[in-house]
This record gives C-alpha cells, structure tokens and sequence, in this order.
DNA sequence: TTAAAATTGGACGTAGATATCCGCTTTTGG
DNA sequence: CCAAAAGCGGATATCTACGTCCAATTTTAA
C-alpha cells in the first residue's frame, strides 16, 4: 500500500534525524537502514531535490538533514517520494459533474486523507523521541556518540 | 496507494450491488464501470473465489453478487483481490525482538489500520444509498429498471 | 598536484502489476 | 443435436516500480 520506496526514505531520514545535524555517507546510511545502497542514492537525490536532505560530494561528504527534525513531518517525506494520491476527480474520467466525487470515490479518498492527515501530524523528532525501549530502525542504537572524522558540514 | 484492481472490483461490486440480485454479463459490467473487459473478468474470478460474487456460464448467465450489499463491506472486497498490507514484523527483518514495532513503524502500520478500519465500517449498501445527487460510477444512473432476458440466476 | 572519497546522472536490467488473447468448457434455446 | 452465448484458465505482452552499474564530477587531504 505504501511503496518501499517511501518506507526506504522513511529509515534513512530516521536516521539522519538521529546524527543531525551532522552528515553520514550514502553507503553508511544503506547499511544501518538495509536499504539497496545503489537504489538509496535515488532515493536520497529524490530528498535532497526537496529540499529535505543536503549532500556535498568528495572526502568527508555525505548526506545530512536540511531541516529540523521538529520541523519535518512523516508527510514531506513521503511527499517527496511517491505523493499520496488523493482522489480529486472522478476515476472514470466522466466530467458531467464538476469536482465533486460519488458516495464510493468520497470514501477512497476520505481513508487517503486520513493518512495523510496521520502523517501530516507526526514529525520526525517525535518519531526518534518516542518513549518505549525500542527504537526506531528497530534493534538499531541511536549512535549518538559515533562520529566520522569530518563529519559535520558547513554551508 | 490503492491498486488499480482494487478500484475496478469496487467498481465491478458497486454495480452488481445495484443490481443484485440480478446478474449482469461480463462485457456490459466492463462497459458500464469502464474497466478493460479481459483483465475484469480476473478480477471477477478473484472475487467469486472470495465468495463475493457467483458466476454462471453459458447463455443468460453472468455474474452477481454472492451476498446481500447489507453485509458486504469495502474491506472484504479490497481483501479479496489486494489485501491491506499490515506491518506485522519490524520490516528490516531484525528478530531481535518480538513481535513489537519500532516507533516508525508502528505509526506506518497505524496508518493502514485507520485505512483498513474505515472499509470495515463501509458497506455497499451504504454507499449506494448514500443521499446526495451523484450515483456511484459517476453519471451512471442506477438502472433499477433495465432489466436483461433471463437476467435472473437460479441457485 | 594528485589520488582517494564521495555524490551525480544516465543507461541498463528485473520483477511484478496490469492488460490482452485465445482455445476450452458450460449452458441454453432453437 | 447444434450453434451461440457466456465464463474459465493459461500463455503472452506491456508498463512501471524497483534495483544495478558505471563513467563523470566534485572535494579534500596529503
């Protein structure tokens, strides 16, 4: 229902959201989410066109949040990746009737919107703040203390 | 977010839920709902293996509904040819513990579950009747009165 | 200045969802 | 009994999401 793609972006901004603002490489982030490194880079160039992410090429590069985790909902993330669909005309292309929809595409779209409206209300921060002993990216330790040598970026 | 198959069976059931109990041909139930004619009547099989439909060949047959609309929800229609995908188990395949979803994911899966609660609640009866001016299948008007030569099925 | 580390973008490959086709079987009316 | 109407099921084609590969570019450190 939801697309891996959107589930791939989900666990590497997760983790980002752990480092911010500090940055990490694409092969590091593809290990510690188990995302296909060389599908991850679509992925995160997908982010990063949204303005979400940040990368700098070369030695000590990598990729970073570009927001605040407060600041970053569940819903531009996946926006940014495979947009949910909300249902705005009718399906079967008849425009004898303006934008309204019938009693069954009302529906469809009402459940969409309940997601998006799910997602729309949580962000990041509270995402990797959620109290409970297990975190995010599953049995995954935060790392907060790990750091690469040149790690954080400017700009 | 919702496969295409799961909006032709809706459409498919939708009609035949206006009909019922009366059946309907394969080819007038693709016209009418707008759906390729080869591909629904795969969807008509998933269906009828579902219990949801029943089909009867040969001249004057077709295809109806199995049950009455009262007790078909939109969930069981959906279910029987694209399931809701739950998140069951920590999708980086981690067994590391048990059965428990990290915080990201446990709002993913919260997300399907409004989404599969909603089609629960929903019959077709319900959403045939729905007041207000738009039918469902857009400006198809129920057709109550046409009726088809031996349109009616025995069992 | 040069080699290594890193992202970028395009070309390509694969698999699953969508869609078509066709021969077969069932059923009924003449 | 026979022909037409209708669904059945398997083979095939197409299209898109997913995934891989590689040459080019950027950047930094030695």
């Amino acid at each position: 229902m939801l697309s891996q793609t959107v589930e791939y972006a989900l666990r590497a901004v997760v983790h980002l959201a752990y480092l911010a603002p500090d940055a990490c490489t694409t092969p590091e982030l593809a290990k510690i989410t188990r995302v296909p490194a060389a599908y991850l880079t679509k992925v995160l160039q997908s982010l990063a066109r949204a303005g979400i992410v940040r990368s700098q090429r070369g030695i000590g590069g990598g990729v970073a949040l570009a927001v605040e985790p407060e600041q970053l909902t569940i819903l531009e993330v996946v926006n940014a990746v495979d947009p949910i669909q909300r249902i705005r005309t009718c399906p079967l292309g008849l425009a004898s009737h303006g934008v309204k929809l019938c009693p069954l595409h009302r529906r469809m779209d009402a459940a969409m919107a309940q997601v998006e409206q799910a997602f729309q209300n949580t962000t990041l921060a509270e995402v990797i703040a959620e109290p409970g002993d297990i975190k995010p990216l599953c049995d995954i330790a935060p790392m907060q203390g790990k750091k690469r040598s040149g790690t954080s970026q400017k700009r």
